[in-house]
DNA sequence: AACAAGGGTTTAG
DNA sequence: TCATCTAAACCCTTGTT
């Protein structure tokens, strides 16, 4: 019986993207440890690592990690380069990369700036040793034409695809036939499935569930039971390879623009920094030929517990002005509520979402769409 | 029962 | 002061039809 239709899919991801081209910019620090680093603002080196170059990485440093624990563990390293991030260059670079992988195939999916599927099936017919050739030449043009490196996997859907390319990095290529992937999965750790993070891993442990191959026949009522009716059955189909989920371009459902303040706050002093938010997400409304009709704000408290609050409108809107009103009148709930529960925020956003794309006009769909997908990213 | 709205959690990059 | 930023998917509760 055939379950699942066979596919050719392959995942491309650029490797240590950010710091990568900063390389490209700079070739002397390819052989340097460096860190591409979010600075907030709130001291000379508060803030977060957004990537490192595998210099840096196999000293230690991590996505995520404060930097100033970065440098700490580079504290030795009187060569390592801690840069601010520049994202309007690596959207650049992206664009580009991401025009030439579509060439290979009108079934195309940007995950993220550094990140695509496509779909092969048709014109490889199912033959994964063309899948193979495809990913090889992808590869090397990518290199030729932008000096990038990036991991490729080959499998049958996009489970195993990206999973194949994480499973050599950098600079590797992957193919995991239909035949292959129960052996390819099975012995691996539950963490390494994707969707599975450190939260599920732990709770995976207490279950017993070591390895994938463990999740792959356990009882999927205990599954629903600890992870909901929904998530449960999923991480079972995951668990064995199956995975039905198309290439295809997502639309956009959401916009958010956060910040973190200058000063924890316990009063909405911080009325005024919020504007340029409303105004860059009116803006990208407005180019995406959008409006939205639930407008949000997002609070992260000094705690660095995340609060949310969102109204529906009774109509839509791309106005900064309104988003701005509306955004401002949320936040008073935070403070003016007779104070059973007194926090002090550290961050704060506003976020868009119910995003409705008008037709616009002498544009069919498919344009309409590439269009959004290009302003995906910042 | 089915659906919408609002808020929280988890994951990914 | 160690702790960025964006987006999606899912969960739960509450209220309405």
């Amino acid at each position: 019986m055939i379950l699942e239709s066979p596919r050719v899919v392959i995942s491309i991801d650029l490797d240590y993207f950010f710091a990568q081209c900063e390389e490209i910019r700079r070739p002397e620090l390819k052989s340097k440890p460096l860190v591409v680093c979010v600075f907030s603002g709130r001291t000379q080196t508060s803030g977060a690592v957004s990537t490192a170059n595998y210099v840096a990485r196999k000293l230690g440093v991590k996505s995520g990690m404060p930097i100033l624990s970065a440098k700490r563990v580079l504290a030795q390293h009187k060569e390592a380069e801690f840069l601010p991030i520049d994202h309007d260059y690596y959207e650049r670079v992206s664009e580009r990369v991401m025009q030439l992988i579509k060439s290979h195939s009108p079934i195309f999916e940007q995950v993220s700036i550094d990140e695509a599927f496509i779909d092969v099936t048709d014109s490889t017919k199912t033959d994964f040793e063309v899948g193979k050739s495809i990913g090889l030449k992808i590869k090397e043009e990518i290199l030729d034409a932008e000096k990038l490196t990036c991991s490729v996997g080959i499998g049958p859907n996009k489970l195993i695809a990206k999973m194949a390319a994480d499973h050599k990095k950098p600079d590797g290529l992957v193919v995991i036939k239909p035949e292959e992937v129960s052996a390819f999965l099975s012995p691996m750790p539950i963490g390494k499935l994707i969707g599975v993070g450190p939260k599920s891993e732990s709770k995976f442990e207490k279950m017993g569930i070591k390895t994938i191959g463990d999740l792959s026949d356990f009882d999927v009522n205990s599954l629903s039971d600890q992870f909901g009716k929904n998530l449960g059955p999923s991480f079972k189909r995951l668990a064995q390879g199956l995975d039905t989920d198309p290439v295809r371009p997502r639309p956009i459902e959401q916009l958010s623009r956060i910040i973190t303040l200058k000063k924890d706050a316990e009063s909405l002093w911080f009325g005024d920094e919020l504007k340029p938010l409303s105004i860059y997400l009116s803006d990208k409304l407005k180019s995406l030929n959008a409006k939205c009709r639930v407008v949000g704000i997002i609070a992260i408290t000094s705690e660095l517990k995340t609060k949310n609050k969102a109204r529906t409108l009774d109509h839509l809107t791309n106005s900064s002005d309104e988003i701005l009103h509306n955004c401002l009148e949320l936040f008073q709930g935070f403070f003016d509520s007779s104070g059973i529960e007194v926090f002090r925020i550290r961050r704060v956003g506003i976020r868009v979402s119910g995003i409705d794309l008008e037709k616009a006009e002498g544009k069919n769909e498919s344009e309409n769409q590439s269009t959004l997908t290009r302003f995906l990213l910042f």
